[in-house]
DNA sequence: AGAATAAGTCAACATGACTGACGTATCGCA
DNA sequence: TGCGATACGTCAGTCATGTTGACTTATTCT
């Protein structure tokens, strides 16, 4: 059996440093999920309800495939939700204008109001936490973040964001309202 | 609607700074349990296995209440997975020495090796992280999540390491094999 | 014209959470 | 000493969210 007190141990420092990083995303994330959880459960929609929300609103005009390279969910399951967030008045389908197949997702006020709701309370918290952190703090928290996720979902995640934040955007030629192409933005 | 564009207002880029946070903890956890997830699903296990199995590894001896505390669940959704990891012989229970009500869970062998082999992937994930990142944004990293997590959850964290790295423990008396009193460690 | 693509739908199933109720053994205190 | 509190186990039912597999319809592309 392993020596697992011995303070000088390099090898004990690296075990628990590593298991320190485990338990703090399964702590954190638990935490970061609570309050919307608690919010849904009000009006009896669930944690997918808010990831379908949220990722609408981040993307207005997705796409039903879209949405679904981005959960990583299957369609059925997106269904589910989907028909539900219909039917409530919380999200609109249009047509896609070039590929009438194509059904575009977008929150209607209410969808907006709630989306607001839900995603402010995980807003505050970071906010809260990145203040005490501090800037730097930010900064590395991002870069651990950033390796451990799957490069493409990090690829989508930087697109919205300038590198230097000083204006400079990657993708800002072709777009023409504000919001791009979203086939650009999400990646396949 | 709001001007999603203007890339030198200071409140674009509040606001794209903590949904990137949002999404990135979205992203990274999704990939953090994959593995695991994976390797779980093949001998007809689920998440809720590794979690106990962690927690017991982490802490041998550990009573049912006491896991109950740290995974926040009910007694019914534990009893399921625990009945599963008794039965085919990955944990064993023992009565406790001062109070015989209590049930003290601990890994068998076979135990150990699987929660070897699951949390083996996640270290790995955070060791690549943290090396390509450097220290001070794993330090960052930390700071950030310990603002985001539940101030109980954190204590519980911070018990087993030792603040600065240089062999002060915080509770280094009254323990006998390098296991203490698992009570203390677990909080209420 | 026919294959490929986007989306919708039906059915069945697994997992992991929940509530509520009740039983048993043990501990601790008045 | 006896009784209430505690630790644990268990039965039963429900719900949310994921899965696989099969099939349909409308539209686009070659």
């Amino acid at each position: 059996m392993v020596d697992l007190k011995s303070g000088a141990n390099p090898l004990f420092l690296r075990e628990e440093e590593l298991r320190r990083g485990i338990e703090l995303m399964f702590y954190a994330y638990r935490e970061f999920t609570s309050e919307p959880d608690r919010i849904l459960s009000e009006i009896g929609f669930g944690r997918a309800h808010h990831r379908a929300i949220y990722f609408i609103g981040r993307y207005p005009g997705i796409t039903i495939s879209e949405l679904l390279v981005i959960l990583r969910i299957t369609k059925q399951s997106l269904s589910r939700v989907l028909s539900q967030l219909l039917e409530q008045g919380y999200v609109v389908q249009t047509r896609g204008l070039r590929d009438q197949r194509q059904r575009l997702l977008t929150l209607t006020e209410s969808g907006r109001d709630l989306e607001e709701r839900l995603t402010d309370t995980q807003r505050q918290r970071f906010a809260a936490a990145y203040r005490s952190a501090g800037a730097e703090a930010v900064a590395g928290f991002r870069a651990v973040l950033a390796g451990i996720m799957d490069p493409a979902d990090l690829e989508r995640v930087e697109r919205l964001l300038p590198s230097p934040p000083d204006g400079k955007r990657r993708d800002a030629d072709e777009e023409d309202s504000g919001r791009g192409k979203l086939a650009d933005k999400v990646g396949r």
